[in-house]
DNA sequence: ACCTGAACACCGTTCAAGT
DNA sequence: ACCTGAACACCGTTCAAGT
């Protein structure tokens, strides 16, 4: 009881596909939730992917891509705003990306929550890793532009905690279902970085001991460590 | 072809679970991954979890429990820290914190990367929502003790951009198996709440306008969103 | 060509049988 | 009582048959 050759049934799919992985994860997703809401049957989804991974990894790709060239022409841009002294012009960037962010929930979505725990957990890693990448050079240029900066803000670190706050606003898309309302949020964020130009912050950069190890025992293995 | 009774068994289940869905996470680990690396029989599993997701419900619980206990502690210490000025106290608190971290890696992976995608997805959700609960706490204590914070610096959005930072090096522990040696990036990180009181940093956020919102459509619903 | 749905394989879960 | 492992159920994947 076949049907006739439906031109639209692999974007159909794809939809559906985005939509199911989104909100369920690509492991408890089922190939039979994607073409029943795709109004296909299961035989028909492996005419259009190999597998129900390689359908979740085609659709993660094609949004981690669309990230990747949006970050690249905002670190081109953000070079040249700090060159140029133009923080209204940084705020504008952060802007963009939040929206595109907005636009883009469900792949964000999949992408953040969807493949963690399967062989398709890299896609987490790459996004993060790719925001973290592009705060580096957003700050590298920023200390360039301000090169008081560099002497008192680790670029490093302000690059970890920038990543982790666009990684907490993306969480908070993907959660509440609502826009993050955060360009007040952003414009803080900026002026904490041109904060370290403050003579108490650099008093008490200078009152702690920064070659002091963070853990004890760092060789020591760790157990299941659920014992008290 | 049953065996005597092993008292061990039900401890060597839980070390071998914890390792297993650390690794390869909720709902990639197999039964028979734990049974074999306990020694143990499928069936014997089942004597003593109602259901896989059972299993890494208690284990997981057990650590936000003890993570709750610490965080509970520690934002009472940090208020005491704050009231009477010490920020050396306060780095140690944060110390502690990224300690407890690593001596827990394995059921810190488990619950950020294990059960993603899964009914047990929540459990990452409250580790998150935990830090920053407590973060909230202590950023609050911090501006009672320096007033001239509060006007300058968003404690909401301070609490977000912490437990983001901490979210960053907690991935960090679990992904590279190696401590974050990161004393002086947390000393960074509380010197620049203090940098609020930096008159530039006053003059910056008044030179944009707070008021202007994020997104530019927030109704706008979000399709798969992949097309260019 | 394109699609269907019955059949097969894998692994979570159950349970009759073993000590 | 405690444990085993064969059997069952569910869902990813395949493929013979339909248009």
């Amino acid at each position: 009881m076949a049907r006739a050759a439906n031109p639209h049934l692999k974007q159909q799919l794809v939809d559906a596909a985005t939509e199911i992985f989104a909100s369920h994860g690509l492991a408890v997703a089922r190939v039979s939730d994607i073409t029943d809401r795709a109004g296909a049957s299961k035989g028909a989804f492996y005419l259009h992917f190999a597998s129900k991974e390689a359908a979740y990894s085609e659709i993660a790709r094609a949004f981690l891509d669309q990230l990747l060239v949006l970050l690249r022409t905002q670190s081109i841009a953000m070079c040249d705003a700090c060159a140029d002294g133009v923080p209204e012009r940084v705020a504008q960037a952060d802007h963009q990306f939040m929206e595109f962010l907005w636009q883009h929930r469900r792949p964000l979505a999949m992408v953040l929550d969807g493949a963690v725990g399967t062989p398709y957990a890299s896609m987490q890693d790459e996004f993060i890793d790719s925001v973290l990448r592009h705060m580096r050079e957003s700050i590298s240029a920023h200390h360039r532009a301000y090169p008081q900066l560099a002497n008192v803000i680790d670029a490093e670190f302000a690059a970890t905690m920038a990543t982790g706050t666009v990684f907490m606003y993306a969480r908070r898309i993907i959660r509440e279902h609502q826009p993050p309302f955060a360009a007040e949020h952003l414009v803080a964020f900026r002026a904490l970085f041109a904060a370290g130009q403050s003579p108490e912050v650099a008093e008490m950069m200078r009152a702690t001991d920064p070659t002091r190890s963070l853990l004890v025992d760092p060789a020591q293995p760790a157990p299941g460590a659920t014992a008290p």
